[in-house]
RNA sequence: GGAGGGGUGGGAGAGUGGCUAAAUCCAGCAGACUGUAAAUCUGCCCGCUUCGGCGUACGGUGGUUCGAAUCCACCCCCCUCCA
């Protein structure tokens, strides 16, 4: 069983690439993770996923738990084999819809109960059922159960639940010394909203309790990019050198490009595929939406120099066709295309700062998409 | 020829005196989406507009009324049944 590790390779100014190993592969990082929250990377296939270069993807505590179950996943073999992806799969504890659900739960120290948004049946999620559950998942990268604000929020209160977030990891890491098979790893959440002091005290206590990798929490969550970025620039500098930084729920190509500039390694998000499924695609050329009527005649592929079927293969007017007539294809190939172009953004990037050119990466960046990366 | 029913905004279809520039759905045109309650949600959708309004509008014409898509008369067109 390959012991969790991770190897810092290269670092061009404050960006860094490197590799992660876990028990079911190596994962390069700079790395996005496609998030398949109910065991699945929404209308894509798994071989398809990784063949856009991914080597990880997510799961979901709260989700997997409700429906189908943690232990009837178990029971079948695990999620990796469940969800037929052979390889290493990270979970989220809960703890974004301890906000996103924020009507349908309540918080105490001992955890979230949650009514379930399936069918109302109560369920109570506290750090040392999280982890047993990613347990019974398999999950090979574990988050802590955590709360997660959203910004703007008051200091004393961002204070509080940064606090009961710390409390959390201490449980948390204790419960995963119970359950947890060799190789798997869990990582602690660094929060403190938009507040320099918080961020640092957050950060401060939780490599004092020690983890194997630490998140980056609570952002993108209403702030604008600018603020994110002024968050990631005071805590980065921060973090543990010799761990991975794990940027959770980012973001936009903009947002991951000024994320990896602050030293940041690794991020999910579910635009590609949510913003796919609704006829947004990103391509080296910036975002387009495929409805849009000045699609209907273009002969065009998205972005043929990607490499990927629904890239290269398709008509933009055949994919406007299929979205306006509301067919499923439509989704899954705009799925399939973002989730390609990202990867591909990845591993441009990985390739620069491997290269000592991430600086020329971003300008060439800024320039062909049109976006800012402040 | 006779009897009955009906003509509303791009389509379907509510509305039967003022609360109606006219419900709702569809189509159309845009926008949003960031550790997924999302194949979802939001806005616009007669013209002009300084976004407060102004003009025109419910088959046509005329009328009743302070006021008509709504009531009356005639005309045009469509559907069903009977001869």
């Amino acid at each position: 069983m390959t012991a969790f590790s991770f190897t810092l390779n290269a670092t061009d100014g404050a960006a860094r690439a490197g590799v992660i190993a876990t028990p079911h592969g190596e994962i390069a990082t700079p790395a996005f993770m496609p998030v398949g929250t109910a065991g699945t990377v929404k209308a894509v296939l798994p071989e398809h996923v990784r063949a856009t270069g991914a080597d990880i993807v997510l799961g979901n505590t709260y989700h997997l738990m409700l429906r189908p179950g943690a232990e009837r996943v178990a029971s079948l073999g695990g999620l990796h084999k469940f969800m037929n992806w052979p390889h290493p799969i990270l979970t989220d504890s809960g703890g974004y819809q301890v906000m996103s659900l924020s009507t349908l739960r309540k918080l105490t120290e001992d955890g979230v109960s949650f009514q379930s948004h399936i069918d109302g049946s109560a369920h109570m999620l506290t750090p040392e059922r999280s982890v047993e559950i990613q347990c019974l998942l398999g999950a090979d990268i574990q988050m802590q159960l955590d709360e997660c604000p959203a910004i703007p929020i008051a200091h004393d209160k961002a204070a509080e639940s940064m606090r009961l977030s710390l409390r959390w990891a201490e449980r948390s890491k204790r419960a995963f010394g119970e359950y947890a098979k060799p190789g798997q790893a869990l990582f602690g959440i660094v929060q403190g909203a938009n507040y320099e002091d918080l961020r640092r005290e957050s950060l401060e206590k939780l490599m004092a309790i020690g983890f194997p990798g630490y998140s980056v929490g609570g952002l993108a969550v209403g702030e604008g990019r600018e603020e994110m970025f002024r968050v990631l620039d005071f805590t980065t500098p921060h973090m543990d050198k010799a761990k991975p930084r794990y940027l959770m729920g980012v973001g936009k190509p903009a947002d991951i490009v000024g994320a990896v500039a602050r030293g940041i390694d690794m991020f999910d998000c579910v635009l590609p595929t949510r913003a796919g499924r609704h006829g947004q695609a990103w391509t080296s050329a910036g975002a387009l939406n495929i409805k849009n009527a000045r699609f209907a005649d273009d002969p065009e592929p998205l972005d043929a120099a990607l490499g990927c079927p629904a890239s290269r293969d398709y008509s933009k007017a055949y994919l406007h066709h299929l979205f306006k007539a509301g067919e499923y294809l439509g989704p899954m190939l705009l799925s399939w295309h973002n989730l390609a172009y990202y990867q591909s953004l990845m591993a441009g990037m990985r390739a620069a700062i491997s290269g000592g050119t991430f600086n020329d990466f971003v300008a060439r960046f800024r320039e062909e998409s049109g976006e800012t990366v402040v």
